[in-house]
DNA sequence: CTTGACATACGATAATCATCGTAGTACAGT
DNA sequence: ACTGTACTACGATGATTATCGTATGTCAAG
């Protein structure tokens, strides 16, 4: 049984981040990318996205020699899940909490706040 | 030597909950709360609370023979840490891409939606 | 003084995570 | 055909997390 995605580890997200932004990857793409941020042996990239196939977070094409890795879920569907979990364990539900501890931990510019401002307004309409 | 604080683990993050909302507490008081969501056995909790002492992430005063145990922090400094951290690792530091991902996790209010806007007129004044 | 209730300390354990080394396999170039 | 290069598979290891049982100490009531 496959069962659901599980939230992703640490080391799990780092690698999916390069997924999304690569697209498909051979394991020899995404260790190229995170070795560039901190070392680590091929066989330990290949390990992890090994295991994250068996959990059901990434696809694997094994068609060619070089197994193509996809990530299973978009990226966005992920941050949901992350977002809603921290805001249920953290914030007690409380989006305006989550938002200012955003906020507060890295300094938004005007520009950004604007962007948000639209976004709310966005919401604003679809909400009864 | 402390050391900073790290961030808590989950566990951790639900005994800091219980802490932060009944303020000061004994093993005894964590471990009535905690018991009412989940099986847990009062040296569970014990354990738990030593280790996070030794952590840095609680303060105990053992002038008492039931030790009293604090957080070490705000609730709202670790909520900023968690929040930052999130946002580095899932969002490549954008707050919109957050703040998107928690309402689509959890639908706001109209009301919810109101004090969000009122927050960001807040910072779009302390912002240059 | 003895004992039972209640507290802390601490070791043991199982699960998960992250990392790496080694072994084996396929393939291309000489 | 041979051999080096590039892959995958897999086991081992150490660290961290979470949980619990047992040992031990304290103290008040009888």
């Amino acid at each position: 049984m496959p069962g659901e995605p599980l939230k992703p580890t640490d080391a799990e997200l780092e690698i999916l981040t390069v997924l999304w932004s690569r697209g498909p990857s051979t394991v020899r793409d995404v260790h190229e990318i995170i070795a560039t941020r901190k070392p680590a042996q091929y066989t330990t990239v290949l390990k992890q996205l090994q295991v994250m196939a068996e959990k059901g977070l990434v696809r694997r094409d094994e068609t060619e020699r070089s197994h193509v890795y996809q990530p299973a879920r978009p990226r966005e569907w992920t941050q949901r899940q992350l977002a809603g979990d921290l805001l249920n364990r953290a914030f007690d539900g409380s989006a305006k909490g989550l938002l200012l501890g955003a906020l507060s931990a890295r300094k938004a510019s005007k520009k950004e706040l604007a962007e948000l401002r639209r976004l709310l307004d966005e919401y604003r309409k679809r909400t009864p």
